[in-house]
Parts: structure tokens; C-alpha cells; sequence
DNA sequence: TCGAATTTGTGCGTATGTATC
DNA sequence: GGATACATACGCACAAATTCG
């Protein structure tokens, strides 16, 4: 036998992969459909399917039904910045891409604003069982309090954050809610400080993994596509007073750490 | 005309994900086969073939050929500790998933220990213009260090770096090569201390995109498949005094920071 | 050791529904 | 309305890997 032939949808998504990478297809620009490609390539349906089909998991291109496949403008891989630990549901605030990349052609002139909003409701919830881990808690624990987040900008939406506290701390205190009365979008730190608990370490555990179907539809990105997922936890001392889980798109985010180096010896 | 119905294929991916989800089809366990779907939920194999393609996508089966295909099990994932700033080239080290060990510094907790190793190698070459433009350098700079490392872990890869430093700090110094002489192994900022530079801030940026195949063919990962990215920067006052690129596979290894929270007011 | 059965991966053709132009 | 394009769906075929008698 001869040589293992490679895969023909293989041969056509690496041709339309580099037409995208090189340019030859710009962003906006229509993919050949599937027609287009079986008559160019003389493949069959099935391959030129697969070939769109992977594009479009990798998050390169974007099928629209009755129109066609286009090359997906990425918004300009905006940043997100990590430095603001008060930021309410969330320790990740966007920051101005100033000093921004290489490629400068995107730029949507120098100073545009863009609109924030967070949406957020929180709930008395039954703690799942890996919340309840995290938290210490026993499992099936009732008494927290279930915060969601849902940041938007210009309204695309930028991530999704669950917050999770247990009630026998916050009970019967001004911050029970996160978002509401005095302290509200003060950030967990703060909050925590009002009641007298003093929040000394924050972990974070950055993940990446394939977008479900329920969180593709919240964050309007592909199934599958992938996602970072943070796992955070707010600690005080031994106690853990919140954890949070966070989930971004991974192919139009970035994160930022600024970490302080403070000299020992 | 009447209510839309919905597409067939998803309603055994609703059924085989919540399976998975409850426990019913344990990690590991075997997935019903194509076939055996066909027969259970009376489809076609286009759904069937379709709904296992989706699952494998969202990473929570694994298809062997010839065998059939499984529960994946995630707990795989090893993390990677970030708190040792000392880490020759990368901030990154292994730790055990020994859950939630907390007091453990090395990584040998555990029953298992890994088998870590470290190769790498120093060149003398001109600056790309990226890494120019990050460390503040005129592009073409011939006058920079570059070190390449790989981790690998039980002689299978995990990490990818590439640390670039400007010959204008180094030269003529005990520390111009990281990892020869008496300071070989002590990581940037120890190494930096020795020859009077304090190094005060460390930048890191985390991006996720598919893995180029020279990087893929190091990493040992499939092409496309995604990795996370980072790009360090090593600070001193104002100077740049070293930018890293550290490459690692996005779905084997997770990254842990822990963040120290001071109070000011 | 070998071969048969199973399973996945890839490939083909065709058909229908629906959205867009 | 008609042409085009994608999404979904059916069925069939073969190669390669695996399993097992």
C-alpha cells in the first residue's frame, strides 16, 4: 500500500485556512460555498461541509443560512484587564487597548468609548456540588446566595460570571445582596471588609475548554468554541467567603495580570 | 404552519449529555455506538454520527477507532502553579492535583511523583520585530539574548518558553547566559538582583489561539488544536529588562495564580 | 496466529426545509 | 416568485483500528 492519503477535507480547509491567514480572503469577505468548493476542488459535498463546518468551530468564518459563509471580523482581540479586584462579579474590567497590537488597521480611530453594561440577579440557591466543595460547605447546603453576572459591551456580550457566597456569613448583614443597598458593584473585597471579614489571598484558575450549548447562546459565539473558565476563590484566612466562576471567548479576549514584585532578601 | 420541530440530532445529545452530566455514564464508560443509537432512538445515522461528533467537540467523550467512545475523564489536568517568580524560564511550575493540597510548595505531594526535565538553549540573534517593539529596542536589534526552554513532564512536553533579554543589560555581566555559571536556574528577577537591577513588576498576558505546526510537532499536539499563550514582561521601573513567550497545550494544563491582597485604606 | 465482527473516520449522493437576496 | 445557500436528514460504502473468538 501506498502512503496513507491524508483526508481530503484536510486539503481544502488548510487552503482556505491560509487564503484567510494571508489575507487573499479579508475579513467580511464571502467563503466559496459548499457548491463553490466541490466544483473548485472536485471534492465531494460531505468534504466540503466538514472543511466550512471546521472554519467555523475554529471561529475563522461565520455561516449565515440563505446568504452564505464570511471571514469573521475579530474585534481587535480587545484585553481584559486584570488589576481591579474591587470590579463587582468579576476581577476583570476592560482596558483600553492603547498600546494595542501590531496590526493597526482595524482601529476604530483613536478614541471611541465603549459602552459597558452589566446585567445581574441574584438568587437564594441550592449549592451544587462542586460549588459546595469549593466553598466548604456540606453538600446540598441551601443558605447561598447565587449571584449572575452578564457584562456587555457594546451590547456583545463580554463575559459570564456566576458568584456563589455562603449565607452563614452574609446573613442578616447590609451586603447579603451583592448588587443592591449601600455597597453595591463595590466588589466582594470591600463588602467583605464592611462586615469585618478581611479577604487576604484571591486563587484563580484559568481553563480552557469548548463552549456548551447553553453558554455559546449567552456569550453568541459558536458551539464548541472555546472558552476561558476561571475558577476563583475570594479566601480569608482559612475561610473561603466567595467563589466565582467566569467564562470569556477565548478567541476574542485576552487577560492581563500586572503582578507587584516585592523584595525579600 | 405548525411549531418548528426540533432538529433530531439534538434531542440524543440532550439525552447522552445529561447522561454524562448525572452520572448515568460514568468517566470512562462507553458511549453507545453509532449503531446502537440508531437502534435506541429510532434516527438516521447522519443524527447519530452528528450528535457523537458534537460531543467529542465539546470535549466530553473521546472516539477511538475500532474501539468506540468514551466519557473523557478531565481530571487529567494537571495545574500549573505561577507562584514561583523564581522558575527559570517561565513563572509557571508543576503541581500535583492532589485536590486542593494548599500547604504543599513542591510539586511531589501526592502518590505519584512526575518526572520533570528542562532543556534549553542560548542564542545570540537579532531581535524579531515584535519582541523589539515589547522590549523597546530599534527593530533588527542584533543585540539580544534568546533562550529557549522545554518543560516536559514524564518526557511528554508541557510548556514551551522563549525568553529574549537586551545584551545592553547583560553584556559583560555573571548573568549574561540564564542558565550557565554560578546563577544558572535562579530565574530572572534573582538573576537581575545580581547585577544591582531590581526588578519590580511582572506583566503577563494569557490568549488562547490554534497551535501553529511547529509548534504543534514540539508540543506534540494535534495541529489547530488550541494553546494558551502567554507574554511575559519582566519590569524595572520604566526598563524592560525581559519579555518571555510561553506556549502551552490549552487542554491538558490549567494555570493557578495566587494573588496576595493588601489592604491599604 | 488469524480472521471475523465491530466501531470510528471519511467519503459519496440525494432530499427537504428555511433563510436570504 | 425564483435562485441560491446553509441546516438537517436519510442511506450507503469503504478503510483503518480494535476486539475477540
Amino acid at each position: 500500500m501506498g502512503a496513507p492519503t491524508d483526508p481530503v477535507y484536510l486539503r481544502v480547509l488548510a487552503d482556505l485556512r491560509a487564503q484567510i491567514r494571508d489575507g487573499m480572503l479579508q475579513p467580511g469577505a464571502r467563503v466559496p460555498s459548499r457548491n463553490a468548493i466541490i466544483a473548485r476542488y472536485g471534492v465531494g459535498e460531505t468534504a466540503a461541509k466538514h472543511a466550512l463546518q471546521v472554519l467555523t468551530a475554529e471561529g475563522l468564518i461565520e455561516a449565515r443560512a440563505g446568504s452564505g459563509s464570511y471571514v469573521r471580523r475579530i474585534p481587535a482581540e480587545r484585553l481584559l484587564e486584570h488589576d481591579r479586584l474591587h470590579f463587582p462579579g468579576s476581577p476583570f474590567g476592560l482596558a483600553q487597548s492603547a498600546d494595542a497590537a501590531d496590526g493597526d488597521d482595524q482601529g476604530q480611530a483613536g478614541g471611541e468609548a465603549v459602552r459597558l453594561a452589566w446585567e445581574h440577579h441574584a438568587e437564594r440557591v441550592q449549592a451544587p456540588s462542586s460549588v459546595a466543595r469549593r466553598l466548604r460547605l456540606e453538600p446540598g447546603d441551601d443558605r447561598v446566595m447565587r449571584t449572575r453576572y452578564l457584562l456587555t459591551a457594546d451590547s456583545s456580550p463580554v463575559q459570564l460570571a456566576t458568584s456563589y457566597e455562603p449565607m452563614s456569613i452574609t446573613a442578616g448583614t447590609a451586603v447579603l445582596l451583592p448588587e443592591q443597598g449601600q455597597f453595591a458593584g463595590r466588589g466582594v473585597i470591600a463588602r467583605m471588609g464592611v462586615i469585618g471579614i478581611q479577604v487576604d489571598q484571591v486563587v484563580e484558575e484559568i481553563a480552557v475548554r469548548p463552549s456548551l450549548s447553553a453558554e455559546a447562546g449567552a456569550l453568541d459565539i459558536a458551539l464548541g468554541a472555546p472558552v476561558l473558565s476561571i475558577e476563583r476563590a475570594h479566601l480569608a484566612g482559612d475561610r473561603v467567603v466567595e467563589v466565582c466562576d467566569i467564562l470569556i471567548p477565548a478567541d476574542q479576549y485576552r487577560l492581563r495580570y500586572r503582578i507587584p514584585v516585592t523584595r525579600p532578601e
